[in-house]
DNA sequence: TATCATTATGTAATCCTTACACATTGATTT
DNA sequence: AAATCAATGTGTAAGGATTACATAATGATA
């Protein structure tokens, strides 16, 4: 979006691939609900995804997985690029320019960037989000309350989303947004949550047990009120064995 | 991949977005065969997929469609952006620079470029294929009987194949590939070819027709040998309206 | 006129999906 | 201590979709 070179002196505009960025769409779930990390830029009430530049060294993989890192502090987290955003006038530039002039020098910015969307889906219990040097807050918004969004990022963050709902329906991609540990309940508030719609836990039970990539444990999840629910786990082996065969459908 | 500063004139490098290229899989269907166009450099052995490089003017939708109006002679077709290519090392720099070196002068390559994948599907026989500046041949090559290509070529194909694989589980895209009037055993050989496996002519009819998106029309292709087959039309205002209805599926 | 390759078509069995309701649990309230 | 409450766990029947499978019709060619 902009050009990093002054904003932050250990990088030289030299190390950056030019007008290119990457952007991020972090989603969590936590209590029913999906949620996505936001940052909101100092001094103003202007929210945006979080997002970064490509240095000349890393690929466009390592550079988001750098952005992941540190918004949320974890590595080793699902990832997936999903498009790549090309128009030549992403936003409206002059007023978004105004808006943020305090924080990037008119100079600095780029007539044109492309960017590279990724998404990625993370424990949310396990997040400590981390603003940047232009931000002053990076917090947690329910996608069903969403803010409005600087630059084409309302657009982004769609997409990933209906990236996201496609990708449900040929992995289970979900067991990210999820600790180790989960009930069947959960499970199937978290795909309600991300295709937005309501599901009968007897046939939703149905259909994930029979892909076969679930492991009931031999524990209930105590201290819940009402009737102590079994737990799962995700069996990542199983998983790889069902993919090679050629797959799961969960529409 | 190269700065084409110098290689064509008529592009000056600073309305060039730097570091960034596309390469575009360009598939055709003709007799039961699935194809792609791939272009010969000049004065050697050399295939690879058509490209290009993206003008500081031109959205990168605009610059695929610019590459495939140039390979191709078409313009409004089927053009569906796959995947960001994106590592530091996308080939093996020096190997494919000696192959090269008499078409493009060392100092013009770039020492990194990022990619952007489209592919595309146009109708075999209205496309008269054309090489680029550097490149002597553009054919056609059966996807079951590819040559070595250049660069990351061959990752890049094998990702837009299972793209395409992919979307044709959630829309009819494969009509684009086709004439306008075609047969029910051609449109089952497309998804045959792209597919990879066989189908059984009851029950792909049967399914096809149920998707409501088909127009059996009042005539059968004639001069063929043996029983002639009837004739069908993509109804591209139904197919509309289907797809708001939340989509059809064909796996 | 016979041959041949190709097209067009229906039915039964199986599998998958959907719809639907009530007993159990364990914390909380009275 | 008992009653309440909200959430969990579970099975069956109907309908819909998918699969498997074989033969008659056609029209060019030999």
């Amino acid at each position: 979006m902009f050009d990093k070179k002054g904003v932050d002196p250990k990088w030289d505009e030299a190390e950056l691939v030019p007008q290119l960025s990457l952007d991020c769409v972090i989603f969590g779930f936590n209590e029913g609900v999906l949620s996505c990390l936001l940052l909101k830029w100092k001094g103003t009430d202007e929210w945006s995804l979080p997002g970064g530049v490509v240095r000349q060294v890393e690929s466009i993989d390592d550079a988001a997985t750098r952005v992941l890192k540190e918004r949320t502090g974890l590595d080793k987290i699902f990832l997936n690029q999903f498009y790549a955003f090309g128009k030549v006038k992403r936003y409206e530039n002059t007023a978004i320019r105004k808006k943020l002039s305090h924080l990037v020098p008119e100079k600095l910015w780029y007539d044109r960037a492309i960017s590279i969307g990724y998404y990625s889906l993370v424990n949310f219990a396990a997040v400590s989000p981390n603003p940047d040097e232009l931000t002053e807050a990076c917090v947690w918004w329910d996608l069903k309350d969403l803010p409005e969004l600087l630059f084409d990022h309302r657009e982004i963050l769609d997409k990933a989303l209906h990236s996201l709902r496609r990708e449900l329906s040929f992995q289970p991609v979900g067991f990210n947004l999820l600790p180790e540990k989960f009930t069947m309940p959960e499970l199937m508030r978290l795909y309600e949550a991300i295709l937005d719609r309501k599901m009968d836990p007897r046939n939703f039970q149905k259909k994930i047990l029979k892909t076969g990539i679930l492991n009931r444990l031999d524990e209930v999840k105590k201290g819940v009120a009402h009737k102590s629910p079994f737990l799962y786990s995700f069996d990542k082996d199983r998983y790889e064995a069902v993919l090679n065969e050629g797959g799961l459908f969960m529409q």
